[in-house]
RNA sequence: GGCCCGUUCGUCUAGGGGUUAGGACACGUCCCUUUCACGGAUGAAACACGGGUUCGAUUCCCGUACGGGCUACCA
């Protein structure tokens, strides 16, 4: 019978969420809905040197915003499998239970060598020239530990409280082959790998230990994690033969990682020119706070629909899809082998397609807090028309202002460009004409205002549009003129055309 | 350095033994609009290189180059 699926994200609350770990959460997420499996939230918090106050609230609330939650786990509700912190399941002993498993079948040892006789193997190593030192089948045998000391003296290390760690003991030359869903088989050996600490001296068990003990707990089907875990995934697979649980492992899915657009590399949060957070993060161990996507005017739809397509797509041409779409086409088939570029232009697209999908009343509630802030208030028909008028001019909702500032405000300046080359000494008395043509009109509504103005041309004949609409707005380009006369109301405009014919 | 993974337009990608190698973003031109944008049309733009295998390779295999990841009592 096939496993339900279960999969996990399964962060360390080292910092602000970034793209990349949304990514990972989403592609797990996808995974799940399509196949009605569970979708499970574990923080792996074993690292106590590197916690920092407010990472896992923050990853709980970007999961919560992108729309991604899930369905299990902390911040989301307790399972069957609780507690879903691994600092709290080490308080239980569950990992502990395992590490002494290994070292009863032999697989693992306990070492009780300090940093500083570390640190004299690995310049000893490199001194010898040797080009990757490691603590290994080999080297393991010119340490302290329990291979190497009698069975009586680590007996009495341990009596004593002396400080040690338990490692896996990889066996100094053995092919390890796994088969990665999406990278297909990899083959390693064992003498790349290095005799992994599983548990700390702070009794802490690391990410290799941890990680397996609990998806074995929890019942995971998939462990679906980034690139950067793929070397040491030969070193997995080992710990679970060695626990007897291969027939249990989660079937393994090495995600792409998404790398920077200009330059090369995993995506950095120092050097990037866009955002890298979902939402704002203020590390308490930095000043400055780093914006995110949601405070960039990002829809969440929108964003997770730029992040599902880095690295997979559905095999058409199609690329604009909801959360739900996406869960209905997503497969590890389709996912890619090699890292994306983030492309911030690209985003920015995607995002204008999420807003041209709103309503404009939805855009004119959204606009309306912006507006206020530069000191400005209009009804809601007002804000509807003017959201109408200028919205497919925009990529963010705060983009409204910038393209549409002139109709709120009169404008001080007017466009260089437009005046030096076509105002000359006709258009004093043409607009002047203009101006008593407005004047006279009682119904201030798009088409009387044009029909009068035709009416107006046939008199006075042509009358340049451009300019008329730089002596109402300073600038030289807009929304459909008229359209935009009629918004601004008939006082404002005369007044407008008032002071722009006294300037000019 | 070593190991692992990868490589189709600038970027995201489709495709896959025989194609005018398709789409999207960005860019150019034109049309629409008495403006800008939207929209439409169109252009420029790619199979990293070298060897095989094959009647035929961008597609399969092997090398090389390049890129990335890992190389901690971090995840």
């Amino acid at each position: 019978m096939e496993k339900r699926v279960r999969v996990r994200f399964a962060p360390s609350p080292t910092g602000g969420l970034h793209m990349g770990g949304v990514r990972t959460a989403l592609f797990n997420y996808l995974f799940a809905k399509k196949h009605g499996g569970d979708f499970i939230l574990r923080i792996e918090d074993t690292d106590q040197t590197r916690f920092v106050e407010g990472a896992e609230e923050y990853i709980v609330a970007a999961l919560k915003w992108c729309g991604i939650e899930p369905n299990e786990g902390v911040g989301f509700g307790d399972g069957p499998h609780k507690p879903y912190r691994q600092s709290e399941r080490k308080e239980l002993g569950i990992y502990k239970k395992y590490a002494d498993k290994l070292i009863a079948s032999g697989h693992a040892y306990y070492a009780f060598d300090t940093e500083e006789e570390l640190n004299d193997m690995r310049k000893r190593l490199e001194a010898a020239k040797v080009v990757a030192p490691q603590y290994n089948a080999v080297t393991r045998q010119n340490m302290r530990n329990s291979t190497t000391l009698g069975e009586d003296e680590v007996k009495k290390l341990l009596a004593e409280g002396v400080k040690y760690v338990v490692r896996l003991k990889v066996p100094r030359n053995e092919e390890i082959r796994f088969n990665d869903i999406i990278r297909g088989w990899v083959t390693v050996n064992s003498a790349q790998v290095d005799d992994k600490v599983l548990l700390k001296s702070d009794g802490m068990p690391t990410y290799h230990l941890a990680h397996i003990v609990d998806d074995i707990e929890m019942e995971i089907s998939h462990a679906v994690r980034g690139e950067e875990w793929l070397p040491s995934a030969p070193a997995h697979i080992l710990i679970y033969r060695y626990l007897g649980l291969e027939e249990q492992m989660p079937m393994l899915a090495h995600l792409p990682l998404i790398l920077n657009p200009d330059g090369n590399g995993k995506i950095s949060k120092r050097e990037a020119r866009f955002p890298v957070f979902p939402l704002s993060w203020k590390d308490p161990r930095e000043v400055m706070p780093y914006i995110g996507y949601k405070e960039s005017g990002y829809y969440p739809e929108a964003f997770v629909n730029i992040l599902a397509l880095l690295g997979w797509n559905p095999g058409n041409n199609e690329e604009i899809f909801s959360v739900a779409e996406l869960a209905e086409l997503f497969s590890f088939e389709r996912v890619h082998k090699s890292g994306a570029k983030f492309d911030p232009e690209k985003a920015k697209w995607f995002n204008q397609q999420y807003l041209r999908k709103q309503s404009d009343e939805d855009l004119a509630k959204a606009f309306k807090p912006i507006l206020k802030e530069k000191g400005y208030e209009k009804e809601d028909a007002f804000m509807i028309e003017f959201c109408k008028l200028v919205k497919e001019k925009v990529q963010f909702v705060h983009e409204f202002w910038d393209h549409g500032k002139y109709i709120f405000e009169a404008p001080t300046t007017y466009d260089e460009k437009v005046i030096t080359k076509k105002w000359n000494d006709t258009s004093k008395a043409l607009f002047t004409s203009v101006l008593e043509n407005f004047k006279s009109i009682t119904d201030w509504k798009m088409q009387t205002i044009h029909d009068s103005f035709e009416e107006l041309v046939k008199q006075v004949g042509k009358i340049d549009m451009q300019l008329l609409r730089v002596l109402i707005t300073g600038v030289a380009g807009g929304p459909q003129l008229f359209d935009m006369i009629a918004l601004i109301e008939k006082d404002e405009v005369i007044k407008r055309l008032e002071t722009a014919l006294n300037k000019l």
